[in-house]
DNA sequence: TATGAATGAGATTTCATTCAT
DNA sequence: AATGAATGAAATCTCATTCAT
C-alpha cells in the first residue's frame, strides 16, 4: 500500500479520464453500445487497465451519473451563495430548480445522461458527497438554509425530494423534445406547481 | 386473405407468450443481460419466429411498457367509473393515483418494470391506444370527465402529465426501498402534493 | 427435439470433426496452448458453435480421452477374440496388454494423449461404454471370459484394475523416454510382474 | 558477495511462501487456473518479484512437486531407519509403502497435488535430491540397504520404480474415492501384489 | 531489489441474425 | 410458416510480462 503522492495523483488522472471519455461515449451511443474497449481507447488507456479502476461498464455508469449530477447540483448552490439577495428558502428553491434547468438546457449531452438517473440512493449520495470542490458537502448548506429560513416546513427533506424528482422527470421531454411544451413556457407551471408543493407544506 | 381463424389466434397467443416470456426476463435480469434466445425459449417459440413478431428485444421492450402500463391505467379508469359518486375531478385524479399506487404496491414486478420508463411518449401512447378492453380509449374518457367538471383547469393535459410523472418517479423508491418513507406515509404528502398543483391550476 | 436422420447425422460428424481436431492439437501443443478456436478452425467450424457441443477445453477433452482409451481396449478386445487358441485367462491378459503396448508404441501421439488420464472412472467408463463398435460392451466380454476359465481368481476387477494402472502408469517413460528401459526389454519385467499379481489371486 | 546472511535468508523466505502459495492454489484450483498473480498476492509477495525465483507457473509446479515428493520419501525413510528390526528389504519395501500410503491418507491435500505427478523423472530427482533434511540423499540409502540384503533382486531400482508407479497410479482413487475400495481394504491386496512383483525377481 | 500499475495479445464467451430444412 | 443449427463479429475478461519508481 505504499504509495507516493505521484502514483496516487496519476491513478486519479487515469481514473478521471476513464469516466470522461465513459462520459462521452455513453452519451453519444449509448451503454449498449459502448464496450470498454471503446472506453479505454478514449481515455489512452490499455483495455486491462480499465478493471483496476471498474469493475464493468455499468459500475462505471453509476460513478459517472453520481459525479455528474453532484456537478450540476454543485453550480446551483454555488451560484446560490453569490446571490446573498435571495432570502426565502422558497425563492431559494426556485432560483435551485431555475438554475439546473438552464444547466440541463444549455448541456443537452449531459440531461440526456443523467434522465432517469436521478434516484433517491443518488439523491443521497449528493447531499453526502464530501468529494466536492467545495469544503463543505451539500447537505450541511442545505441544513443551514433551513435553519436560517423563517418558514418552516414539515419534512424538508422529504419535500425537496420530491421536487427533485418532479424535476427530473420533466426535464428530458421538455427541452429535448418540447413535450409537453418547450421548456421556457413550461417553467411557469412546474415553478408555481414547485410553489404550490412547498406552501401546502408550510407549517404555522 | 388465405388466414384461417385459428391460425390468426395462433399468432396472437404467440405474441402473447412473447411478451408475457420477455416481461418476465426483463424484470428479472434487466434488458441487459436478456437475450432473444432467451424469450423465445421461455416463450417456447423457435428463436427465428421471434422476427416475426417483434424486430428485436428494444421493439418487444416498447410493446410490453405500452401494454403494462395501458392495464395499468384501464384498471384504475375502470374502478374509477364504478365510483360513481365521485364527482370532483380533484378527488377523480387522488382516486386514479392510489389505484396506481395500490397496483404497482401489489405487483411489485410490474413497478420494478414499469419504473424508469414512462415517458411522455408512452404517456400518449396510451391515452391513444386503441388496444384497450374497453370500447374507448383512455383520452376520450378523460375529456368527457374534463368536459364534465365544474371546475376548470388551465391545460388540464399537461397537469395530468406533471402528476403522472410525478406518481412514476417517486412510487419506485418508496414501494420497493421505503425511501423517502414507506408508499403508505408517503401517500398523503404525495396527494396534498397534487392537490397543491391542481388548486394552483384552477381557472377563475 | 424434432430432428430428422440428416440433421441427427450432421450433428454426430460435427462433434466427430471437434473431437478429432481436439485431438490432435491437444497432443501437438498440450491444452494448455490449444484455444476453443482453435480448434473449431481446425475442425472447419464456427468458434460459436464449439459451445453447442461441448462447455470448454476441457470438456471436450475429458470426452476424447474416454473415446480413445475406449478405442484402445475394444481393438485389443477384438483380436483377442480372433486368436481363438489363447485360453488361459493369465495368457489372455497379456495378451490383452502386448496389444495395448504395441498400439501405444505404433501411436506415440495417442500415448502422450492418454497419459496420466486412465483412472478407475475412465475405466469403469470404459467397460460400460455402449457407444462401441461391437454390440456388447467390454464388461459383459470380460464378464464371460472370467466365467469360462477355470481358473478362478479373488477380485477379477479389481485385479484388471490394479493392472491397467500399472500398465497406464508404466507405458509414457518407457516407450517415450525408454526409462527405465525401451519397452520391448521392459516388456518381459512388466509381464512377469503382471503374472506374479495374478498367480497371487488365484482361488483354490 | 555482498549479500549478508540476513538477505539470503529472507530470500530463502520469500521462495518458500511463494511454493507454500502454489502448493495451496494448484490442489484448490489446479494449474490451469491458477496465475502468477494469485500465487505472489497468497505469498504476500510483489507479483514481479516472482520471476527473481521462478520462471513461470510451470517451473515452480515442479520445484514443488520434487519437493513435497521428497518429503513424503524422506518421512518414510526416516520412520524405516528407526526400525531396525526390520530387517528383510521385501519388509521394508512394505513399511516404506505403507508409510507412504499412510501419509498421503492423512494428508489428502498433498495426495491430490502429487496425483498424477509422479514420473520417472520425478522418482530419480527425488533419489539424488542433495536438498533434503538428511546428510546423505535416499539413492545412497537405497544402495545402502540393497547391499545389506541378503535376498538380490534382478535390476532393484527399476523394481523400485515399477512399485512406485504401481502405489501412485492406486493412490489417488481409492484414498479418495473408496474405489476401487477404501485403501485400508485395498491394502493387502496392493502389498501382495508388491510382494508378488518383488518375489518373482529374486535372484538364485 | 522489490514493487505493482500498466499493458495488450489473446482467450473465452455471447448472441443477433441467417437460412436450409 | 416455423424452426434451431450454425455463424462470426464483437464483446468481455484474463494474465504473463514489462518497467518506472
Amino acid at each position: 500500500m505504499k504509495q507516493d503522492g505521484k502514483a496516487a495523483m496519476n491513478k486519479l488522472k487515469k481514473r478521471e479520464a476513464l469516466m470522461q471519455a465513459g462520459y462521452e461515449l455513453f452519451t453519444e451511443k449509448g451503454i449498449a453500445h459502448t464496450s470498454i474497449a471503446d472506453i479505454a481507447d478514449k481515455a489512452g488507456i490499455g483495455k486491462g487497465t480499465f478493471y483496476s479502476y471498474f469493475e464493468d461498464k455499468y459500475d462505471i455508469h453509476d460513478h459517472i451519473i453520481s459525479r455528474k449530477a453532484s456537478m450540476l447540483f454543485e453550480r446551483a448552490q454555488k451560484d446560490l451563495e453569490k446571490n446573498t439577495q435571495i432570502i426565502l428558502l422558497e425563492d431559494q428553491v426556485i432560483f435551485f430548480c431555475d438554475h439546473i434547468l438552464n444547466q440541463l438546457k444549455e448541456d443537452k449531452v449531459l440531461l440526456r445522461f443523467i434522465h432517469r438517473n436521478l434516484s433517491w440512493n443518488v439523491f443521497t449520495d449528493i447531499l453526502d458527497n464530501k468529494a466536492t470542490a467545495f469544503g463543505k458537502n451539500i447537505r450541511s448548506l442545505i441544513e443551514i438554509a433551513i435553519k436560517r429560513s423563517d418558514v418552516k416546513y414539515r419534512d424538508a427533506y422529504g419535500m425537496l425530494y420530491l421536487i427533485t424528482e418532479l424535476l427530473g422527470a420533466v426535464a428530458y421531454a421538455s427541452i429535448l423534445e418540447n413535450k409537453p411544451k418547450p421548456i421556457d413556457e413550461f417553467k411557469p407551471d412546474l415553478f408555481e406547481a414547485i410553489r404550490a408543493i412547498m406552501k401546502q407544506r408550510e407549517l404555522q
